[in-house]
RNA sequence: GGCCCGUUGGUCAAGCGGUUAAGACACCACCCUUUCACGGUGGUAACAUGGGUUCGAGUCCCGUACGGGUCACCA
C-alpha cells in the first residue's frame, strides 16, 4: 500500500500547508513560569447551563491567577446543534456573572480562528499525516453496516466499536479504496489505533488524583464524511495550537481520555495537563441526577437574570462548590474582591456537589446587605426595566420615594442590615405594598374579627402623622391595654393565659391592616414614608374588610 | 452489561494513620428587641457496608451495596 500516494488523493497537497508551517504560526506562548492557559470549550447550542459558569469560572481563575490566558473556541463541528447568535449568548450571560475571556472567539488572539468550521485546513494538514503514516485510513462503511456490527457485538457481549477484526475498512486493499473512490462512496477518516485494551495505565488528574486508564483501541473517526472533525480530533489538535496547558472540563470527557492520549501521540504532541470536574447535581426525589436543561430551570442561566440574583451572588456560591476552602476565605475577608481567594485546583471537589438554592439565597441575602441604597436601586430598576411588569417598572419613577422605601427595607442606617432581600424579583414584589398600584391585601389576622375591628378603629381614632417613633408606639400600647393585651412583656411572659394576647399582636394587627403583611420592617417608618392620607386611607380599608 | 469515577450530619464540606470528627446553610431552643427583621449563644444531627493491614483506620488494601459518568460520522 502506497499510503502517500492515498494521502494525496484524499486530500491534496494544495489544499494544505506544511506542517511546520503551523508549528510555527503557532509558537509556544510566551509565558512566565507556572502561567496556565485554559480555554472554554462550548458549542453554540445557544443555551448556557450553570455548568457552564461552573467550569468557566475555574478555568477563568486558574488562568488569571498564574499569570496565564483564558480563552473562548467554539466547537461547531456538528452543524444540527447550532443556532444564530449562540456565540453573542456565551459571551454576554458570562460576562454578566463576571467571566471575560482574553481571547478567542469574536475578540482577538494570534492563535485563531476560534471557529473550529474555519479550521478545517489544519485538521486535514495534520489528517493528511496521519495517512501518509499508515495511521489513519478511509472508511466507506454505512450506517447500517456499523449498527450491524454493533448488534453482532451486543448479542454476543462483546466490547462494542470499530476496532480490530471488526474493522473491516481497516485493511482494505488499494484497489478496493480506490475503487470506492471512483464509486463516489461517501467515506469517513479513522485512527488506525495502535491501543490495546488489556493495557492499563496509571493517569495524574489533577483533580481525581491517579486515575486508571485503559489503553483505546478504537478506530475512531477522526474526520467526518463532510470533511469536518470529530471532537476527539478537533480537541488534540485545538489545544495544542492554542497551547494550552490545562484542559479542564466536564467529566463526562474522563472515558473518551484514552482516544485523546492516543490522538496525541500519534500526533507528536505533547499532553496538556487535564482536569476532570464533577457536574452540579440535583436532588429529584430520592435520586440524584444532572441539572437538566429540560426539566429544571434553574440549569439555564437565564433563570438567575430573570430572578434577579445579583450575579456577585451567583459568582459567590459558585464559589464556595468550586473550592472547599473559599467559605472560610469569605468568612474571614467578607469585604475582599473575590479574585484575591487564592483559587487552587487540588481544592475542588471529586464527587458531584448538589445545587442548593436555599444557600444560593441566603448568600444572596448577604450581598444584597453590602448594597447602598442606591445601589439597591440601579440593580432593581435594571432588572425592573427587562423582567418586571409595568406596574413594577412605574415603581422606579420617583427616586426619591423608591430610595426611602428601600433604605428601610435594606436596614440603612441601623446597627444591623436587614437581610430580606435574596434577588431583584422577590424584591421588588415584596415592596409592592408601598405602591398604590399593587397594593392588594388579603387581610389574615389571627384574632377575632370583632377585636381586630375594634383595635383598628381605635388606632385611627388617635392617630396623629407627626407623632414621632415613640409617641406613635404610646398609642400602640394604649390601644392594646384599652383592649385588655398585655403592654408589659414581662408580665405578659409570666402569665401568657390572662391576656388575649400582647402589644406585638396588636402591632401585627396594624401591620396587616397597613401593607397586607405580617411581616414588614418598622411599621412606623412605613407609616411615614406612606404619608398621613394614604396611612389613614388603608386603616379605613381594612376596617370597611371586616365589615 | 463492560469500563471508569465517587460515597463524612438534611445540604456544601474540613480531614492526608492517633482530633472530644472543624466550619457554613437549613432546622430547633434561648437571649437581645416597643412591633418585623438583623444579631448573639447554645442544641439536634455524619464517617454506606463487610472483611483485612496496623498497637491504632473516616484516613491504606480487598470485596459488597448504592450513586454518577460513558460506550456515535454529538459535543
Amino acid at each position: 500500500m502506497d499510503w502517500n500516494k492515498l494521502a494525496q488523493a484524499l486530500i491534496p497537497d494544495e489544499n494544505v500547508k506544511p506542517l511546520e508551517w503551523y508549528e510555527a504560526q503557532y509558537p509556544e506562548r510566551n509565558l512566565e513560569k507556572g502561567a496556565q492557559v485554559t480555554r472554554l470549550a462550548p458549542s453554540p447550542t445557544g443555551f448556557m447551563h450553570i455548568g457552564n459558569l461552573y467550569v468557566a469560572l475555574a478555568n477563568e481563575r486558574i488562568a488569571h491567577q498564574s499569570g496565564g490566558v483564558f480563552y473562548l473556541r467554539i466547537e461547531d463541528t456538528d452543524d444540527k446543534r447550532k443556532v444564530e447568535g449562540a456565540v453573542e449568548v456565551i459571551h454576554s450571560s458570562l460576562k454578566y456573572f463576571g467571566v471575560a475571556f482574553d481571547e478567542g472567539a469574536d475578540l482577538c488572539g494570534n492563535y485563531g480562528p476560534y471557529y473550529q468550521r474555519q479550521r478545517a485546513e489544519i485538521y486535514h494538514a495534520y489528517a493528511k499525516e496521519l495517512i501518509k503514516n499508515g495511521l489513519a485510513y478511509p472508511c466507506f462503511c454505512s450506517e447500517d453496516e456499523l449498527s450491524a456490527i454493533r448488534d453482532h457485538q451486543t448479542e454476543n457481549k462483546l466490547l462494542p466499536g470499530y476496532y480490530g477484526e471488526f474493522a473491516k475498512c481497516r485493511n482494505l486493499t488499494e484497489e478496493e479504496i480506490y475503487a470506492n473512490l471512483k464509486a463516489g462512496k461517501p467515506y469517513v477518516i479513522r485512527l488506525r489505533s495502535q491501543g490495546n485494551v488489556d493495557v492499563k495505565h496509571t493517569f495524574r488528574d489533577e483533580i481525581k488524583g491517579e486515575i486508571t486508564v485503559t489503553e483505546n483501541n478504537q478506530d475512531v473517526v477522526i474526520l467526518k464524511s463532510d470533511g469536518i472533525p470529530t471532537y476527539h480530533f478537533a480537541h488534540a489538535i485545538d489545544d495544542h495550537f492554542m497551547r494550552t496547558t490545562l484542559v479542564l472540563r466536564g467529566e463526562e470527557w474522563l472515558s473518551s481520555l484514552p482516544i485523546h492520549i492516543e490522538l496525541f501521540k500519534v500526533l507528536g504532541f505533547k499532553l496538556p495537563k487535564y482536569a476532570h470536574n464533577c457536574s452540579i447535581q440535583k436532588i429529584d426525589g430520592e435520586t440524584r441526577r444532572k441539572l437538566s436543561k429540560r426539566k429544571d430551570p434553574e440549569a439555564s442561566l437565564t433563570f438567575y437574570r430573570e430572578q434577579g440574583y445579583h450575579p456577585e451572588a451567583v459568582r459567590t456560591y459558585m464559589m464556595t462548590l468550586l473550592n472547599s476552602n473559599f467559605e472560610e476565605w469569605l468568612l474571614k475577608f467578607p469585604d475582599k474582591p473575590l479574585d484575591e481567594f487564592k483559587y487552587s485546583i487540588g481544592k475542588m471537589g471529586k464527587s458531584g456537589a448538589l445545587f442548593d438554592i436555599v444557600k444560593l439565597n441566603d448568600i444572596s441575602k448577604t450581598h444584597m446587605a453590602k448594597l447602598s441604597e442606591e445601589q439597591a436601586y440601579d440593580f432593581f430598576k435594571a432588572w425592573a426595566d427587562e423582567y418586571g411588569t409595568d406596574e413594577q417598572k412605574a415603581y422606579f419613577a420617583d427616586k426619591a420615594y423608591m430610595l426611602k422605601v428601600l433604605s428601610l427595607c435594606m436596614g440603612i442606617g441601623g446597627k444591623k442590615r436587614r437581610k430580606d432581600f435574596i434577588c431583584a424579583k422577590q424584591a421588588v414584589e415584596m415592596i409592592s405594598y408601598f405602591f398604590p398600584s399593587t397594593f392588594a391585601p388579603t387581610y389574615e389576622y389571627r384574632f377575632d374579627k370583632a377585636v381586630v375591628k375594634t383595635v383598628l378603629a381605635a388606632f385611627k381614632g388617635i392617630y396623629n402623622y407627626a407623632d414621632d417613633c415613640s409617641a406613635w408606639f404610646e398609642k400602640v400600647k394604649q390601644v392594646a391595654g384599652e383592649n385588655g393585651f398585655a403592654t408589659d412583656m414581662k408580665a405578659y411572659k409570666a402569665d401568657p393565659t390572662a391576656y388575649p394576647g400582647n402589644v406585638s399582636d396588636v402591632a401585627e394587627m396594624l401591620r396587616i391592616a397597613t401593607t397586607g403583611l405580617a411581616n414588614t420592617p418598622d411599621l412606623w417608618t412605613i407609616m411615614q414614608i406612606l404619608g398621613e392620607s394614604e396611612t389613614l386611607a388603608r386603616l379605613d380599608k381594612a376596617v370597611q374588610a371586616l365589615n
